[in-house]
DNA sequence: CGCCTAATATGTCTGGCAGATACGTACGTG
DNA sequence: CACGTACGTATCTGCCAGACATATTAGGCG
């Protein structure tokens, strides 16, 4: 990617916060919900970071209130400000930082090579509903290509791709969790039959 | 998986700690040197916890000094306890949390729709680098099958499997971004079409 | 009509965490 | 012997999630 056109020193959170504002003036629990329903899965956004931010936005002009606390309850809209849309356009031309990823599963797994195989199976189950659990999230994105259009216009094209992204990665783990099972299998029926050859023959009926 | 046996209640870095001390005594900056070379990529370890956690773990009577201060330089060995064995073990059957993921090009994306098709690609370029770079770290987890034995026999098993989860995770997303990639060229060809269709002919060289 | 619950809406507080920084020791090389 | 690099421990700053704290309001129900 490019070089920095002296972007504002925002953190990613910021810059998301913003860019949901490009796509149309509204409130913080708005911002809220849409970042829940569109990319939760590779960026969360919690209300202890985003009510913080937007004030920190609107100090570095790039957003404003838009009118005065309006609406039934106290609810304050945002807009994006001229800076603020060229700020955005030159963040999306900035290097990204690293892709960061906590999975405790796997940790878990690591560790798990010193144990049983049972255990390591058990893992592997667990890591299964933790990935159907994601593809929730993921299907929950575009809940039948059928939104309130109005906010469907405004944000068209990319999220189909993040969508078609979210599938195939849950789909690669899947099959990933499913190779692994089989060659466990594999090794445990060779052991099984090694302990035959070894035993010859003992017992040929168990439980 | 199963119930926590009211397991101490540490964070996944300061177990992951411990998981390391359960495979042999060592300092923290052998802590750091493995967590890097192993699962940096699933679960990192920054010395800004290590050091802390280390000492939260001798309170709990989780881990305790092997030795004091000892060696040339003032490092400090660590060994874990019985107690810390057996919360170990426990933690492994516990429910992991969810994995989190932070891909800031991935919320580019989402964000480039409402630009130009160039912008999408070049942030598709990035992606390509970024995983690139990401499979190196992951390669430099087996370095050629050869570590110092002693290390080696310690943690066998479950590191190959991280390995090939690595590779797998990363193939599958380089053959995602193709996808998309051959998605757009066609898109744009087809515009093209339907511009030619529309123009008819007008001029058929340009620059 | 009044009660209750849930959704809306904005905020704060605590603690996990990464990365930078600081400080100091030992080792290898020119 | 000077310098750079690896070793080694530790702290400080700021990002961040999740829990918590408050209001307000819409809708359901008796």
């Amino acid at each position: 990617m490019a070089q920095d056109d002296q972007l504002p020193d925002l953190t990613p959170t910021a810059w998301a916060i913003l860019g949901f504002l490009s796509l149309k003036a509204q409130s913080g629990y708005e911002i809220l919900r849409a970042a829940k329903r569109s990319m939760e899965a590779f960026w969360g956004i919690s209300n202890g970071q985003l009510y913080p931010q937007l004030h920190h936005l609107a100090e570095q002009g790039l957003i404003r209130p838009a009118g005065e606390a309006e609406g039934p309850r106290s609810r304050q809209r945002w807009e994006i400000t001229d800076l603020g849309r060229s700020a955005l356009r030159a963040w999306l031309e900035s290097l990204s930082s690293p892709v960061q990823i906590r999975d405790e599963n796997l940790v878990k797994l690591f560790f798990a090579g010193g144990g049983s195989p049972d255990l390591v199976g058990r893992l592997l189950e667990e890591r299964k509903k933790i990935f159907s659990q994601f593809e929730k999230v993921i299907d929950a994105v575009l809940p039948g290509d059928r939104l309130p259009e109005a906010e469907q216009a405004a944000s068209l094209g990319a999220p189909e791709l993040l969508f078609r992204y979210g599938k195939h990665f849950t789909k690669s783990t899947m099959r990933w969790i499913d190779q692994e099972e089989s060659r466990m299998l594999a090794a445990l029926r060779k052991a099984d039959e090694d302990d035959k050859d070894k035993e010859d023959e003992d017992d040929e009926e168990r439980s």
